[in-house]
DNA sequence: CGCTCGATTGATGTCATTCAAGGCTTGTGG
DNA sequence: CCACAAGCCTTGAATGACATCAATCGAGCG
């Protein structure tokens, strides 16, 4: 991202800089590279591809392309949704800076969903085969790409709790608490964050409709839990949003 | 599972069936040693652990257990819950012979949910640290092993699929149509089975109430789709159930 | 300006839940 | 053997939460 301060007195680092560089990603905490050493981080860029810009509503993969890379955000966001034969979609999810892509496609070496971009943004191109050539070499890597995987799974685990179990109300305190976590991690404001996707893409990522999300904003607004502005969310009490999403407290529907 | 004929003329078999080998086992050929040649089927063999049987109604893990083994079910059925802080339970699985558990556990070194027997039942251990260990040398387990988490990622994707748009009729053909092709895949009939989960357990899997099971129950057998008998199912028109799990057919309420 | 797209808000409708009652099966103990 | 209780399931009626339908608004843009 930084780029060398003049192209003659730094050639090298320039051409590097073209291709995708863990040593140097102010996400490598996060990302896939965390934990390792920097010899190792080494040998990871190795194998790492090049980055590539996936522009705004762009399909980073579609399904049944088949599976070639894994990709893990540099910046930006996406969403990932299927579509069932009688073509509904249903977001699965929505991914940010330091995340990894395209992990459901191993089963069955071609994508299961299809990933889009929010924004403009880029990602890193990981070759699987060339990875897990490399886990057999780097064994803290291994154990750290089966952790990622495995919070894939518990991250859906608890999305089947909120379409299964929760009321409308919880679901959305739900969402806006998670993305005020993810953005802490990363660094931001929890409290103060644009929603990058539309009203629709939460409806049908929570399984509600865009009027419910409507109505849910203007609610919460009302009770003073948050501001809204456009996609401009500010967290008034997040404390309350906690107990919400926790289900120990619970608001009329005024 | 049966016992050497004679305890004198054949101890060392006797010692052998006392641990699991995945070399005798029928499920072979759909759990973790997939494709594995003879020599690397016995390694594995080498690091499973004991059999453990689990009586119905027991738990094989509770969550925030610390994670040691995975688990490969070798008889039996188990369904997979987590509970959220005000208690409401979500089940976001059954799984039966030939499948694996315990992968959510990875990401924290604890079960993040509780895995229950629906029936007595027994597991192979699998000592994860030293599955670890083994993937460096036999590469082929490694991306199988990779491809049973990638699996059970895009499962779970299609559960929030059913869980955020589906109506009830049709996340009750998808449960009894994903159920059919499961007993099928092992050599079961597929329009013939016994419902090892109550009809309430169904009903929480599917985000629905137990009256609403019920109800569906009788709906599908009027309409002269399958025959119930308590939990003994016959399937009648599994195509109409197959249309119906698509979303191409619906039925009226009647 | 006028168009489009996304969002908001209100009125009405519907599907699944909730509440309630009763049936069937199984197990226990007299 | 029957009586009785406990679980699990079924069925009906009323309710409610969210969807659907419809109208309007406002921002961005050609």
């Amino acid at each position: 991202m930084s780029q060398p301060i003049s192209y003659v007195t730094s050639p090298a680092l320039n051409v590097h800089a073209l291709k995708a560089s863990c040593a140097n990603c102010s996400l490598h905490q996060l990302c896939l590279p965390m934990g390792l050493d920097d010899a190792d981080i080494n040998r990871l860029d190795q194998i790492i591809g090049r980055r590539r810009r996936v522009l705004r509503d762009e399909s980073l993969y579609r399904m049944d392309d088949p599976f070639r890379n894994l990709y893990a955000i540099r910046f930006g966001h996406f969403k990932t949704y299927q579509i069932n034969p009688s073509g509904e979609q249903q977001i699965t999810g929505f991914q940010m800076a330091g995340e990894l892509l395209g992990m459901d496609a191993i089963s069955a070496d071609r994508h299961h969903c299809d990933a889009v971009a929010l924004e403009d943004s880029e990602v890193c191109e990981i070759p699987f085969p060339r990875l897990e050539e490399l886990f057999s070499h780097i064994p803290t890597l291994l154990h750290h790409f089966h952790r990622i995987m495995s919070q894939e799974i518990t991250r859906e685990q608890n999305v089947m709790l909120l379409l299964g179990n929760m009321r409308a109300e919880q679901r959305f305190a739900v969402f806006l608490v998670n993305l005020s976590s993810r953005y802490a991690a990363r660094g931001y404001s929890p409290t103060s964050f644009q929603l990058r996707m539309s009203r629709e893409d939460i409806g049908n990522y929570l399984g509600l409709t865009i009027e419910s999300i409507s109505r849910l904003l203007s609610r919460f607004k009302k009770q003073g839990w948050l501001k809204v502005d456009k996609r401009e969310v500010q967290l008034l009490d997040p404390v309350m949003l906690k107990a919400l999403a926790a289900g120990t407290e619970s608001c009329s529907p005024m």
